[in-house]
DNA sequence: TTGTATGCGTTATCAT
DNA sequence: ATGATAACGCATACAA
């Protein structure tokens, strides 16, 4: 049997108006899940004694096994959100992230998933799409899902955090109470600015853009500058505005050229999507890569090969995720390191010289 | 302040040991979040009053506003959690997919997240890593955390899905209770045919990996024999088993190569991954695309810029997730469509001769 | 060592 | 229309 969507949708509707009434009977409360009083009354032994089995906690040894085959019989599970209310402690911790298509942030959410899962915490996924509003809504929802934790890569430079609920952030400070982890974006920069050298440019180029928000990422021009200067390193910069279209790179390139050839010999994009832009516009223009100019990204984005889709500076993905969990997950620790700085790594992707 | 991971670790474990005592004393339940008692408390009125006006429920209007005033002085959240014990509904969803990196997984991960929050309701994730015990061990987990429904794509043949949760499956069907969703992939495979024959191919190749487990997305074979037949378009498969190394089709591929021309003008690869491969072997083999040999992948994966990495079917994938969310939740619908096959699209990616 | 009883924060059924 | 109360499933302090 095999349906089209548009053939479908009708069918559902007939379904539902013509089929529900002859099992309506059924949707009666028959096969509710047992609880730890139906184990009990299985096993012939008090309701405490069942909890006591199930926590592991020490019980006559007869009791623990009519307990423990009570539980296969019936195929009981402890209803963790009874537990939750109990306990005051849900073992669920929310993610807020724009999204997980791109490449950074699936990563991202796979990690930190994987993280709190070897735990034994479950993730409530909170895609934000970048809407503050959203962002907001979702701390709040958290909030009253109690969960026990927030870990957020967020935009909102005035989102509300309640005091009660632990939060980590990813790539911005958000206050002193609020532990921040990040790549080590300066240290980034400033081995992009380096590895140019090293490759042998003598006139490199920053490009960038999203200037408006601050946050850990913008220290990337800062250590690229470091590093220029320490090399002696001539060296230019580009910066749009955040929402503007990448064109504007176009022209700056294009102002740059003088008799078929470039200003520049290394372009350092400060994230591999404005690199791979980059990289048509110079194919466009008669340039090639690494040959005329040598371009060097920052995320250690791959393409679906598992190449990197440029030269680029890798951050720590694995790592940030263990540690935002570390760091949230971490009791008898209240003062919290406000920010922590991961080591990123240069790795090569065909659009610099090898070294 | 900006620490590294080597620094920071023995930072962590000092704050905890030594400065622990000091605040010990504010762990208490002085800020313990306040509930429908202190709002009733606070307003002089009764706890179910506050319940009616919390849930929209008619009361007085002079008591409404005394509860409101209430809620807002106390910043009173519901405890969804006591919601959930008593209803019996958590509006919560479990997503059981392989991981959130892969673009198909992402892309669908992403979409049903929101196709769930529009509609309320939360999405637990659970990255199964291919992972068969992973997958059963999260379907546990999923009921015993009272979720109102799972959404699966998973591999597990074996999976045992207890009979009270709402299971939707994504690609693969898992029983006649059980309504599967997935693209309509033996168009897809007709369409990739016909697209081949529209485009010039007379000879073309099937390319493919891992024939055990049978899912839908096998379907795009018979698809693909189907509209070669149709189009009297002579072809032939290489069918690589599940876990083996793509470097089996430069084999095939090699034995097609005479006179330094290969067999094939065309190629359908069964997904994009494929495709990227492929062409990876053509460019070393000396081989132009599209101009000698015409190349069409499967799933519409998309480079960091937004463009196709190759001409390829494309997969729906927001409407996929917004079918899986509309099946799964759907009340007063006992007998659920057992398999929903979603339209694909052909897009140009550079790979194929523009039509 | 085992059983009993209370309360976690809600909702819903009753009397009022 | 409003207020008291039981129940949801579990953990635990306390009584046996």
């Amino acid at each position: 049997m095999q349906l089209i969507l548009s053939e479908i949708l009708p069918v559902i509707r007939i379904f539902r108006e013509t089929i529900y009434r002859r099992y309506a009977f059924d949707m009666n409360k028959t096969n509710s899940t047992p609880t730890m009083k139906d184990v009990a009354a299985e096993a012939g032994v008090a309701l405490g004694t069942v909890s006591k089995v199930i926590n592991g906690l020490p019980v006559g040894e007869a009791y623990r096994v009519r307990v423990e085959e009570a539980v296969r019989k019936l195929n009981y599970q402890v209803n963790s959100y009874a537990q939750g209310l109990k306990l005051q402690k849900t073992r669920t911790i929310a993610l807020l992230i724009p999204n997980t298509m791109e490449p950074f942030y699936g990563a991202l959410a796979y990690h930190i998933n994987i993280a709190l899962l070897k735990r034994n915490y479950r993730m409530l996924l909170c895609s934000t799409d970048y809407n503050m509003g959203q962002e907001q809504e979702y701390v709040k929802m958290a909030q009253q899902n109690k969960v026990d934790g927030i870990i957020g890569l967020t935009y909102n430079p005035e989102l509300v955090i309640e005091e009660g609920t632990p939060f980590v952030a990813i790539d911005r400070s958000m206050g002193a109470q609020i532990p921040c982890v990040a790549s080590d974006n300066f240290a980034g920069g400033q081995m992009a600015a380096e590895k140019l050298a090293d490759l042998g440019c003598k006139r490199v180029a920053f490009l960038r853009t999203g200037a408006s928000l601050t946050n850990e990422p913008n220290k990337r021009k800062a250590g690229f500058e470091n590093g220029c200067l320490s090399r002696n390193l001539d060296y230019e910069m580009k910066i749009l505005n955040d929402g503007d279209p990448y064109e504007g790179f176009d022209e700056f390139l294009a102002s740059h050229m003088q008799g078929g050839k470039l200003g520049f010999d290394g372009l350092f994009c400060v994230t591999d999507g404005i690199a791979y832009y980059i990289m048509k516009v110079l194919r466009r223009m008669g340039l090639r890569v690494p040959e005329d100019v040598q371009v060097i990204g920052f995320d250690g984005t791959r393409n679906v090969g598992g190449d990197y889709i440029c030269s680029t500076i890798v951050q720590p993905i694995p790592e940030i995720a263990e540690m935002c969990v570390e760091l949230l997950l971490q009791e008898n620790m209240p003062v919290k390191p406000p920010l922590v700085c991961l080591p990123v790594a240069y790795a090569y992707g065909g659009t610099t010289m090898e070294s």
